[in-house]
RNA sequence: GGCUCAGUAGUUCAACUGGAUAGAAUAUCAGAUUUCGGCUCUGAGGGUUGGGGGUUCGAAUCCUCCCUGGGCCA
């Protein structure tokens, strides 16, 4: 049991007896170092509903729980009452967790899911930074949710159809000379990568010459060849057309490949796949239904619209004059399916870029009109672009960074940092490269989520591989060194009993082990993992300061040092922990 | 033009979603230590929270006008 929430109840039944009130709106926080306390209840929320002063609501409210709970003492700073808790409390909270190697998630799991999608990407190019953030993004709130005792689905919703992928089935058919990523010894969605920007290259050629045979540039542009040829693949593909299709496959196929692997690497996966080359064309029955029930009106030429101003934005189409779907068609289309699918799903997060937050906002709308319970409970993970120095990034100008490319260079670096260290003797090859990579990709995915998602992050490799202040690094080395004073303790000699009074730095870590998994929900409720980031440096802050001012002997049998260490373990455990949720693995030595 | 998100120490980020004197790291400076400077400790300075006005016991946070930047929509 956590010591914020006793005394969050205890204050409730105090507030019952002494005013016959009731309220969940007790604001609680951590005491500021400045004065005496552990916990502080702010008062003033309630001054108007029980109409007397701040400091006699909390006189009677301090003295009924010194006489009635574990708060020893008490003291009023105008309207803050700081409570001063019994150090048996959290020895007792202590005792209950140390052994738990689990300590922090939720032991029991929801019968309602939330299915969470990310990575979504075109399948005409690798993925880049942009989906770095994306992927990290999606997958630790999968992680967080679990914790917070949600079931989750990750899923994400490919785009293997359109012209983009078509303009490097052209460019293979053109100049591939039957090559594969085999016979390349590419990997595949790289090597499709390359077609694609082959298509582009050839592309700008031929409206250069089209120019200078006298036509206007925006009929250039739209009569190039090369692209009119990738606009008849996609009618082929459209009708069914076998050897398209088939050729279609078999690029997908190697891009695919490509992907599993970045997301190996990347250490994401995901429990289903949905193909927008299956959903496109889905979502026209609702439209149908909508149109009926009023939802949607048809405008003269056959176009199907969704009347928003009421709700303070615009006019939206649903759906085309010729009958076809567009965005918004299909994504009404994959909800419906994935809650078919999924009939435990109360709760959809899309994590997509901020780029698309008008898009999600109308889609939500439309589907509570529609009229599905689910979509009170749906959440558009917003986050905003990763920039470069040199400007925005774009795919067609090659500076984007490629997210396997970044990865290697993040091992890399983490490799030459730890050589000049000097502490991996004795590790086998394997183990070693284990450690390098844990080191590097932690790096980058701590740089990236300890960031509040909706802002935007100047992505400087530079500054992402210096290994000083609040990285990874040194969280995960904080880690290896509890580890390291643990290796040489003999636990048959420990005791499980303390009886002596807390020492303030020992108190002051307990203090924020407890804070985890309020820590977690917080981070599940706001869908920011960068909650769980800070929360985790501020329990390796405390941590260094408890070890610089205790010592932590090794050969500890005696009640303090055995406290220490198992102290010292327990934070090792919820470190470890807090870290999993951020997608980070840690090493015992580094 | 309309909508929307962001703006916090020199820099990168916090601030438990309205709570106490806005905190860390990094950079800078000053001490300590010594092996010429690097590593490690200790400490200091650094802020009109983009600007003005409002709401209340209390505002970085909420409302309202401007300014700057990003993004959507025509």
């Amino acid at each position: 049991m956590y010591i914020q929430k006793i005394i969050r109840d205890n204050i409730k039944t105090a507030l019952n007896e002494i005013f016959q009130f009731n309220t969940d709106n007790i604001e609680l926080q951590q005491t500021k170092k400045e004065f005496e306390g552990d916990v502080t209840l702010v008062v003033f929320p309630m001054v108007k509903e029980l109409k007397s002063s701040p400091k006699e609501i909390a006189e009677k409210i301090g003295d009924y729980l010194v006489a009635n709970s574990s708060v020893v003492s008490y003291n009023i700073v105008s309207g803050f009452l700081n409570l001063l808790i019994a150090d048996e409390h959290y020895l007792s909270f202590f005792n209950s967790a140390k052994e738990n190697s689990e300590y922090g998630f939720s032991d029991t799991v929801s019968d309602e899911a939330v299915m969470v999608e990310y990575s979504s990407p075109n399948t005409n190019k690798p993925l880049h930074l942009g989906h770095i953030r994306n992927n990290l993004l999606g997958y630790s709130m999968s992680e967080i949710y679990k914790a917070s005792g949600k079931k989750v689905y990750k899923t994400q919703i490919i785009n293997d159809r359109g012209i983009h992928i078509c303009k490097s089935m052209i460019a293979w058919l053109d100049y591939g000379n039957g090559e594969t990523p085999a016979s390349t010894n590419l990997k595949g969605d790289k090597f499709v990568g390359d077609y694609y920007i082959k298509f582009d290259q050839v592309y700008k050629k031929e409206v250069e010459e089209l120019i200078k045979s006298g036509v206007t540039e925006e009929e250039a542009k739209q009569n190039a060849p090369i692209l009119l040829r990738a606009k008849e693949i996609l009618i082929h593909w459209e009708s069914g057309d076998m050897e398209v299709v088939e050729l279609w496959k078999k690029m997908n196929g190697w891009v695919y490949e490509g992907f599993e692997e970045t997301y190996k690497n990347l250490g994401v996966d995901f429990d289903s796949y949905y193909y927008e080359s299956d959903t496109y064309l889905l979502g026209k029955e609702f439209i149908f239904s909508g149109l009926k029930s009023g939802v949607f009106y048809k405008k003269d030429d056959g176009s199907v619209w969704c009347n928003l101003t009421e709700d303070g934005l615009d006019e939206k189409i649903v759906l085309r004059a010729d009958g076809t779907a567009v965005y918004m068609t299909q994504d009404i289309g994959t909800a419906v399916q994935r809650v078919k699918d999924c009939p435990d799903i109360n709760t959809m997060v899309y994590t997509v870029g901020n780029e698309q937050d008008y898009h999600f906002k109308v889609l939500f709308l439309i589907l509570k009109k529609l009229g599905f319970s689910w979509s009170e409970n749906l959440f558009h993970l917003s986050y905003g672009m990763v920039d470069l120095p040199s400007g925005k990034m774009k795919s067609r100008e090659g500076t984007v960074v490629d997210a396997d490319d970044l990865m290697q260079e993040m091992t890399s670096t983490a490799k030459e940092i730890s050589k000049s260290l000097g502490k991996l003797e004795g590790l086998s090859e394997d183990e070693k490269n284990n450690v390098y990579s844990t080191v590097g990709l932690g790096a980058l995915k701590y740089y990236i989520l300890k960031v509040d998602p909706k802002k935007r992050i100047l992505f400087d490799p530079k500054e992402s591989v210096d290994f000083q202040g609040n990285t990874a690094s040194f969280i995960q080395y904080s880690y290896a060194r509890i580890q390291s004073i643990l290796s040489g303790i003999n636990f048959e000699l420990l005791k499980d009993k303390y009886d002596r009074k807390l020492e303030d730095k020992e108190k002051e870590l307990i203090k924020q082990i407890d804070l985890f998994p309020s820590a977690i929900a917080a981070a599940a409720s706001s869908h920011n993992p960068a909650l769980v980031a800070n929360y985790v440096y501020d329990l390796v802050k405390s941590f260094n300061s408890f070890y610089q001012s205790l010592p932590i002997l090794k050969s500890a049998f005696e009640d303090k040092k055995t406290f220490r260490v198992e102290l010292s373990k327990l934070v090792g455990i919820t470190i470890k922990n807090a870290l999993s949720l951020l997608g980070i693995g840690v090493v015992d030595r580094m």
